[in-house]
DNA sequence: CTTCTTCTTTACTCTATCGTTATATGGCGA
DNA sequence: TCGCCATATAACGATAGAGTAAAGAAGAAG
């Protein structure tokens, strides 16, 4: 349906404001350090929401929304095992997204230790 | 300073709660559909904020905000040529990160779409 | 200096969502 | 069947952020 917005132009230049919202919500999903939290824990291997409790040192209901969220957004996946709910990453590319992340802000640190660094000290200005 | 935590590990595993909570912020900067368009328009070329508004059809106030939340994130930058205030990309690569976005997506909707297709109308249940 | 123009900032309302507490649901063992 | 456990959901208060309108800056032009 809403597929060719996607397929035929890569680009999202090429994208009409439905579609754009939707990406604007994909990256929303990925806004919040306790989801960020929750994708990197489900990297190595499944989890179960008593677990993800513990490992990440908040309440049960805080993760169980969460996860709701990042199913929602086709993040992550679950199967149930008796009271047990199993969640893994659906599809492991959201990593590829946060090392270019990484990558990014990495460099712009780095430039912008550069900054103040020598003896532009006094000359420069901000921050 | 927080440099290594990013460039050391490229690894997002690696990052502790505040670099982690940087990346979230970078995220969160581009769940607007508002400040996408924004990044499409200056895709091509610099725009001043008059130019934007008109092409994005909405308030100048509201269009200077989210430029703002743009340079504080390091996606655009900004240079005055008189009373006006000219704004280009600053890092291209956001885009990369767009395109990556969207090819999952446009994944995602064709294998949803595939579910909804064949005799599975039936059996299958949501939506 | 005064006035326009362009942009930024402030003050405000409104909505979304985070985290919490309390309650519901659903499987499992006694 | 009765509770117990793990998870999900509901209801709530608190906060953040979007959009708007109106008030500042700051250069250009007369």
């Amino acid at each position: 349906m809403t597929l060719g917005r996607f397929r035929g132009c890569t680009l999202l230049k090429a994208l009409d404001d439905r579609a754009l919202g939707h990406v604007a919500e994909y990256f929303r999903a990925l806004s919040e350090p306790l989801r960020l939290k929750i994708l990197n824990a489900l990297r190595d291997k499944a989890y179960n929401v008593g677990e993800l409790t513990e490992l990440l040192d908040c309440s049960q209901a805080n993760v169980s929304k969460h996860l709701a969220t990042l199913m929602r957004h086709g993040f992550v996946e679950r199967s149930a095992q008796g009271t047990n709910a199993f969640y893994r990453i659906a599809d492991p590319r959201v990593y590829q997204l946060c090392e270019l992340v990484c990558g990014q802000m990495a460099q712009r640190f780095a430039s912008q230790a550069q900054m103040l660094r020598p003896a532009t000290l006094v000359s420069r200005s901000k921050r």
